[in-house]
DNA sequence: GCCAACGTTGGC
DNA sequence: GCCAACGTTGGC
């Protein structure tokens, strides 16, 4: 099993979005960077676990979990002419942008915010934590995890 | 709102 | 394939 970090702007879907939304799943749509979108097209498998980060907000940090439910099938919103995702170099039967189903799993009581994860220093390796970092999709090892949980 | 860092585009 | 220009991300 892997372990991953989404990032999403709450103000846009946030941990309570996912938590409320129909059987407490989503589709992970609107990906729009190749490393992202290679991760999402062959790495992360069913059953993979997920923190959730909330950016661009007041309360930055990871805000609860969810598990992979669905595995790398195309971002469907790539074929949308109404969608802001929408990529009219894509077509079904080469498409570019790819997704994943997750499941809500958990919402932690307090937050654990950026500043904190900065702190720890078995964080370092943390793409999360260094400057600079644009990854909206990044892989999280079994000990960050771990380090992370037990925060 | 600012701006550093990074990714993408497109002319050559 | 290089690289300047441009666009976006995202913390501060």
């Amino acid at each position: 099993m892997n372990y991953w970090l989404f990032k999403t702007e709450p103000d846009d879907f946030s941990i309570d979005d996912l938590k409320n939304a129909p059987n407490s799943q989503t589709v992970w749509d609107g990906v729009r960077n190749y490393q992202a979108r290679n991760m999402l097209r062959d790495k992360i498998k069913k059953d993979d676990k997920v923190f959730i980060y909330h950016s661009s907000c007041k309360a930055l940090g990871i805000v609860g979990t969810a598990t992979v439910i669905q595995e790398s099938f195309p971002d469907p919103t790539q074929f949308d002419p109404t969608s802001k995702y929408f990529d009219p170099k894509a077509t079904e039967s080469n498409p570019r942008w790819f997704s994943v189903e997750i499941s809500f799993h958990s919402k932690f009581d307090v937050g654990i915010s950026l500043t904190k994860l900065k702190s720890v220093v078995k964080l370092a390796t943390l793409p999360l934590v260094s400057k600079g970092n644009r990854l909206s999709i990044m892989p999280v090892s079994k000990n960050e995890w771990d380090t992370i949980n037990n925060l």
